[in-house]
DNA sequence: GATTATGCGTTTGTATACAAATAATGCAAA
DNA sequence: TTTGCATTATTTGTATACAAACGCATAATC
């Protein structure tokens, strides 16, 4: 229960705190990658002083890190009862797909406008990674890079609300995926992206759209959407029930 | 400058504070209001310290409410340098703009589909609000009603992350008008809005999409966005410039 | 006289102490 | 044994104290 976790640079509190702001953002990224590893289960508590303890700050960074967390809906904040990972249901996640379709046009038909060749090379980059993450078998790495591949992709279209609003659900949809992807077979979505990147640099945007929807759909058809993901794991089965934490009763084991 | 408003509710700090979270709220909507009402000029800076001894809550409080307008991008939050209140370039008024579109075309068509009867009357009531603030010379009030209308409108949509973006377009849309519209003619929107309920509920998609779609044609032709806005008032005009702040020399009037 | 250096005052960033609420535990009674 | 209640303990909500950064003003030097 007391396993502690080194603190990443904390060890001298006046030395590096300089540099405002990125203590927040250190805590925010490793507690979503955490969540994208599975690391940390849909449902589990988030207690302020426990995260503080690990990083080596106070609760009022944590609270600004969960604060951003809840925002992208990756953490569910419940008023006096604390945080947790979000459980995204079936129908959050239908309604995620929704908007990332509508989303995903737009940006796409902007950034066959727009995206310059450096944003082309900086993408294919990021394709790189994101098929290395997964041939080294980091599938929560992977996970991530993908989703900054469809966020890099909203950065070259240029609409600043637009980049918001897909930083949110490409967060939501990390999540959806490492909840309710089946089988481990592999994403490949790093092929799908390296033709849409083709697309856009032919500035064909007919084309391009097409291969984002059919990305979108490939995406959607790798998931467990339509039953309630018969999981074979009483934990994660009950892990809606579980989010209230009670101790090591969880698996009524013993009676 | 030290005029102070009296503290909303604050009195006895142990009597009413237990219900969490209402301070936030009351903070964040009174600052939000202030600013529609143009109370607030764009680049005005917003002191924690002051904003607290005027709602009578501590700086805690108040950085949550900016917090919140910042992620709305109504404030812009700078580092080590506080926030201001945002005054969008025009580029960033079209932005916006192209994504209200995008999301107001998802929501009408989603709201033809799902939108209750109970949910219906309730638009037509906030129509009526709205109606009423214009006519009794409300502006501020009657900018922030028609937000709330779309919003509304989201809801009926029912989808959460469509809701959620919704909110935030609303809020800078709502602090363009009020920092763009030409003139002080009425607003008219409400009028819109009314047509577009009953096309709504006689469920017809192309129609309520046709009138959504003309009533942001409307809200954009009402605004002066071909040119930098010509100001009366030195503030705003240089309010850009302000915001980086270099010293005095930002207004070359005295040498 | 202009420009850079330095000190002071103000404002924000962070940690922490205290208060309030919620959850857990134990006891008593049916 | 179970159910309800009271007490205890843990956790969150808020305020505040302290430290660091920034802006401004004055002064010193070229």
């Amino acid at each position: 229960m007391n396993e502690q976790l080194q603190p990443l640079k904390k060890p001298t509190r006046t030395g590096k705190a300089g540099r405002s702001g990125t203590q927040d953002d250190i805590v925010y990224a490793h507690i979503f990658e955490a969540i994208l590893e599975q690391r940390l289960a849909p449902g589990t508590k988030l207690s302020e002083e426990a995260l503080g303890e690990i990083f080596g700050v106070s609760r009022t960074i944590i609270r600004r890190a969960l604060s951003r967390l809840a925002h992208e809906s990756v953490v569910l904040l419940r008023p006096n009862r604390g945080a947790v990972v979000a459980s995204p249901t079936v129908e959050e996640a239908r309604q995620v797909f929704f908007s990332r379709r509508m989303v995903e046009r737009a940006i796409t038909e902007l950034a066959v406008e727009h995206a310059t060749a450096e944003q082309l090379n900086e993408l294919r980059q990021m394709v790189r990674d994101e098929r290395d993450s997964f041939s080294r078998g980091d599938r929560g790495a992977g996970i991530r890079l993908s989703g900054e591949f469809h966020l890099k992709l909203a950065e070259a279209a240029g609409n600043a609300p637009l980049i918001s609003f897909q930083r949110s659900l490409v967060s939501q949809t990390s999540l959806i995926i490492a909840q309710y992807e089946s089988g481990n077979r592999s994403h490949c979505s790093y092929d799908e992206h390296m033709q849409l990147i083709d697309a856009i640099e032919a500035r064909d945007a007919a084309q391009a759209v097409s291969l984002m929807m059919h990305h979108m759909d490939h995406i959607d058809s790798k998931l467990n959407l339509d039953e309630e993901s018969a999981s074979d794991d009483l934990h994660a089965v009950f892990s809606h029930l579980l989010q209230t934490k009670k101790r090591g009763s969880s698996v009524p084991a013993k009676g």
